[in-house]
DNA sequence: TATATTAATAACCACTCAGTCATTAAATAG
DNA sequence: CTATTTAATGACTGAGTGGTTATTAATATA
């Protein structure tokens, strides 16, 4: 309140056109995959991007468009550059199982916009529109390729056969859950160690369940899958 | 308005202090399944239990003890049957897990109930209190049936030995994949043919596979799973 | 019928939050 | 230096929402 207070290091109210809309849907993403879609209030976003909410609505027109900018943003490419890497491949289906999962968790899984996940599936039925964008740009793809190692490996003799409908979803499930249950514990309080996982050794044993199983007699000579 | 407009059928205020706590329960459980927590309005609850908004209080001091009642009606008791039917069990561990699987769909995860694994596990960060309770009501215990089982085969010699920590999500997963899954999808809009799982045959492929694996050569016989 | 008890209510309170808009000031042009 | 443009602001609105309480009326009792 004194004479000559000014503190000419962080200027208020900085016009910076350009690079708001980054800032603000940098800020937005964090704060959906902390608390959801509907928990994160607006100014939130604003406040962590350094603006007021006013510049926020300047630059979105509400909060299910920054919404909608923020998913487009962040998961739209990755998924190609995963699915890419498949083309070539020439070891074992085991193997490919293997860096498939992988690779999903350091490309996605691991970084921030793997929350995106299960923020999907925690509210898509409060957005049905962005679920469907979401089941066709991501769930479909993955799905696809998962489908196309167990193919691979069926052919290659390396698989036993296995129901097409719902084979996919013994890769997908744990891979899944591991993005709900890494999310789901938020980082405000650490769950009981007992609930703790360690995502290379959870995908490690899971993966191993899924190609050996859990049994140590040899598989049954008739066919025990439940094909159709 | 006019005189003499009485409704002697449906009494208003009528007084049945004995069956208002289980009508507001079963309205709690309809809506927090359909809405969420956070979602859900109290006055709603009241209106589909047919009372006001002051009753549901005067019979639950918060919303957030009408939902652990919710909890306790619902899951507590289911489980602890659950858990109970394989104090005697004679069978191979493979038909116990098979056995687990099954009841655990039939008892919990097809009933209205099952809907709050969804809830809890997509609310759980922003209400740390309610995600500290099921995690010590609920999924304790269910990890403890499930580690039981996978102890008992690996002692009778049916199971290969499995990593204590781990191994019980390879369990786990499929089951709660499957209740986020089933109740990512509103019942307004009807998801695509592709996305609709058919539980039951969800589970069987998922159990076979845990038994026996996807590969068609045997297991290696160095231990591959990883144990620390 | 008169009185006491208490289940049930509806108005009310304190508070939250998405979105608006008149005002302010940073940049720029003349 | 002055005028103009417009990025940024923050007070404000209006629609909610969890929870409270004074009042009402259904029932029991005598």
């Amino acid at each position: 309140m004194a004479i000559g207070t000014v503190t000419p290091i962080a200027r208020k109210r900085a016009r910076r056109k350009d690079a708001r809309p980054g800032e603000l849907l940098d800020a937005a993403l964090d704060l959906f995959v902390e608390k959801g879609f509907a928990a994160t209030r607006a100014e939130e976003v604003a406040h962590r991007a350094g603006v007021s909410k006013g510049t926020l609505f300047l630059y979105f027109t509400s909060k299910e468009e920054l919404f909608k900018a923020v998913v487009r943003q962040n998961i739209s490419g990755q998924l190609l550059q995963w699915n890419a890497q498949f083309d070539g491949f020439a070891g074992s289906s085991a193997e490919m199982l293997r860096l498939c999962m992988g690779e999903w968790w350091t490309r996605i899984g691991a970084t921030r916009a793997g929350g995106i996940t299960k923020l999907m599936l925690s509210e898509a039925r409060n957005f049905p529109e962005l679920a469907a964008f979401y089941q066709e740009e991501v769930i479909r793809p993955g799905q696809q390729l998962i489908r196309r190692i167990l193919q691979r490996g069926v052919e290659r003799g390396e698989f036993a056969p296995i129901d097409a409908r719902y084979g996919s979803y013994v890769v997908l499930a744990p891979m899944i859950f591991l993005q709900m249950w890494q999310h789901a514990h938020g980082a405000g309080q650490a769950p009981a160690d007992e609930f703790r996982l360690e995502p290379l050794q959870y995908l490690e044993v899971q993966l191993q369940t899924i190609l050996h199983g859990l049994c140590v007699n040899q598989r049954p000579l008739r066919n025990a899958r439940g094909q159709t």
